[in-house]
DNA sequence: TTTTAATGTAGGAGTAATTCTACATTATTT
DNA sequence: AAATAATGTAGAATTACTCCTACATTAAAA
């Protein structure tokens, strides 16, 4: 018999997700928390198959949940699922330990499958999400994401994460403009990053500015 | 016998919805759309009672939806709901003529009051809405920074500090893109700015994305 | 110690964004 | 009701930015 936990603050996820869970697996246990803490307690005291936590949760995040779930059970399976289709988030996710993640559009076609992989202990990846860490994979073994930046590169990435344009840095940094548009490349490319706003999400995340 | 549209992009949210509905309601003709253009149609096409429409659904917005029904079918009361604890929406979507707006935290245990409220003819008003309402209605101007925008422009506003480009929000919304860049340039008049990121630091000091 | 990869640096060509201007429609004020 | 301001929308011209390419110089790997 199944034993499904899943964490998800809105009362109207967890019913429409229990719902699709139980046209699947009609025998299975299923139950519901609405916050992190009420995650973790569930994941100690208790046994289960397959965690499935959203990402956006009030208070700690499900990353935050996530963290914490892998050091107490490491081998239990977490899949994470966000209302946003922000595929970046997907890599932090996987780093973090996560069996899954599920995008918004995805949850519904996926979960199911999902769930079969990640029982029989494999990770269930999207092509889309394959992709990403393909690329990602040169990089991002180690440690912090803004760890495999040169120095230059780190400097600029400041200047962009609190709004400085790229004519500006260079003014700044007495270099021309498209080489400070250079660095800007190669680091969105390590960071697996597209936009400045996601440069800037990420320093006031770590606390970098 | 009750006829209730529901209007929501996410399946998952759909069921959800319409599991609480049926508990309550167990001989509603409930029916789903996933879009706008095919909400639209349905109030245009089939009579309701009432309509429960999601804000945030790709292409035209809830909103945009919002005020075509009040234009085709004045008098159909329409909810909206939202994942977002947003209020400073709520004044927007009341203002568009909604009959109610249901926060994320709140559809799960308001939707049922909210849907005897709003077939009787009034409005459904929850104290943290009226107390909004009370506050724009003195202060009126002077409220916070982005409360100045127009409905398009904080729209806009949204998708920039998400890290959405220009060229990107002018396709989503089938505008010029010069057009979103004048709509940028009073966005950042109204409010002070000057870059991307300062919106985003905005946006999320205030959770509004 | 070669060979390979990473870093600091730009130019040219092509895109994207901004600015300024303009003009209908609505809203607001007077 | 008339006058004024705000809003939704874009074009032309200018400016900023990106992408691709390139090339020394260093650092790392073989």
């Amino acid at each position: 018999m199944i034993r499904i936990l899943i964490a998800d603050d809105h009362a109207i996820v967890r019913k429409g997700l229990k719902q699709i869970l139980l046209e699947q697996y009609p025998t299975a246990v299923i139950v519901e928390v609405a916050d992190a803490e009420a995650l973790l307690l569930a994941t100690i005291n208790e046994k289960w198959d397959v965690v499935i936590c959203d990402m956006n949760m009030p208070g700690r995040s499900g990353l935050d949940a996530l963290n914490q779930i892998k050091q107490s059970s490491p081998g239990l399976p977490v899949l994470i699922m966000s209302m946003y289709p922000e595929d970046q988030y997907a890599l932090r996710v996987l780093k973090a330990g996560a069996s899954g993640y599920l995008g918004k559009e995805t949850i519904h076609d996926d979960i199911v499958k999902a769930i079969e992989t990640v029982m029989i202990g494999r990770k269930f990846i999207t092509p889309a999400i394959a992709e990403k860490l393909a690329d990602a994979y040169n990089i991002g073994a180690k440690g912090k994401l803004h760890e495999a930046l040169s120095d230059r590169e780190f400097n600029v990435f400041k200047l962009l994460a609190t709004g400085k344009s790229v004519s500006e840095i260079a003014e700044q940094l007495f270099l021309s403009a498209t080489t400070v548009s250079t660095y800007r490349s190669r680091i969105m490319d390590k960071m697996g990053m597209r936009t400045n706003v996601d440069l800037t999400r990420y320093a006031l995340e770590n606390t970098l500015i």
